[in-house]
DNA sequence: TAGATTGTTAATCGATTAACAATC
DNA sequence: TAGATTGTTAATCGATTAACAATC
């Protein structure tokens, strides 16, 4: 029940969304080899994961979906449901909002804010927009302490302290810029033009030998 | 100039882009330990990565800017421009083409296709839409070998074999799903919901001491 | 020169991989 | 039982960090 790494709850919500597509396929129980294939890891890891999370096989079926879903969930949810804010409604941020809405109740983008007043008070993917002025207030009434940032990236430090200020303690951050804030404040940077780069870089180059053989 | 690891390919699109900002500003020499405050690592690394790319520094005046910025060109940018195409043309994707519009002149996309044939023969922010038929035929002809996936998750595995087939070596995929591609072919993952569960767990758990203290 | 920074090697750290007795 | 899978430990690997002589 310790803490566990940045990697380990990535690839925990992963499982748990593959388990979700199995359920729905109607199958009951899963072995780590099969749940590795699908999630483009090893089975040891799978085991190790499972491990992590207190959820235990059996060498005859494996693991049982249901169960091993319901685990996950128990350990990545917050009980009573958890709030985020997204900060910047343009073009990524409207994308972001149509991206989530309605997929999952437990953790739902509560409210919008953007700095351009004409785009607040409108409800856009059922998401109501609000003026930057009212960001402290609001995130303090709902509790919010995730906050998504899809300002540009002039505005991302800013907004980012502001929203630290008002309690927020994770950041999902679009904005190609590295933030500066508080050790304890958890940060996860999407870098779009990074990303793209390194894409182009090795469909050029190549993938280096090591990694093929994976 | 061997090949060079997925993480340092990355530093070093950012190290570029904040060379660029730096210029900007009239800054015309840096040191290490100022480039690593503003890509948020440490100096030791940005001089590995500056050995890596074979750019040299000088113990008095640090790194010349302009210099260091165009070394990272070479070795990153293909020198007659690489053309990207874009699968998909919903919500997400116009964000993306409105997010790199006349961003990279040497990284454009320079192709959308959308299943949807009333998505197609239109121009959404600069960009030419076409229909998913004409994929093999317009990707061929521009020599595309770099490609974003922005469709839904059950038909970014049947896109993605598409897409190899067609030529195409690298693949930033927004789809939540594994690929299940040849080795050859590199794929960078973007899975939003991943990210955001991730960073909803830490924001309540907060990040493990080890993270907390580097 | 003195002092800070550079290029480069050695030590450390963590995560992944391999291995294997225990289990159904 | 026989056989495949599980939980768990040991070995390996790579990347990061620390250290230091060489340099301007």
């Amino acid at each position: 029940m310790n803490a566990l790494s940045d990697k380990t709850v990535g690839r925990l919500s992963l499982y748990r969304r593959l388990l979700n597509g199995l359920v729905a396929d109607g199958v009951t129980h899963v072995y780590s080899h099969q749940l590795a294939v699908l999630a483009g890891g090893t089975a040891a890891q799978v085991r190790r994961d499972m491990m992590a999370v207190g959820y235990t096989g059996s060498p005859k079926r494996g693991y049982d979906i249901r169960e091993l879903a319901q685990s996950i969930g128990a350990f990545m949810d917050a009980p009573e449901g958890q709030g985020v804010a997204l900060i910047g409604v343009g073009n990524l941020g409207r994308a972001i909002l149509a991206y989530f809405a309605g997929r999952r109740p437990h953790l739902a983008i509560q409210a919008a804010f953007d700095a351009d007043p004409y785009k607040a008070n409108r409800v856009i993917h059922g998401c109501h927009c609000y003026p930057m002025t009212e960001m402290d207030t609001i995130a303090a009434k709902a509790n919010i302490r995730t906050a998504i940032i899809a300002v540009p990236a002039t505005e991302a430090q800013a907004v980012a302290a502001k929203l630290v200020r008002a309690g927020v303690r994770g950041i999902l951050n679009f904005a190609p810029i590295r933030l500066h804030l508080p050790a304890e404040v958890y940060v996860e940077d999407i870098d779009m033009t990074m990303s793209l780069e390194k894409v182009a870089y090795f469909s050029r180059k190549g993938r280096a030998e090591k990694e093929v053989n994976s």
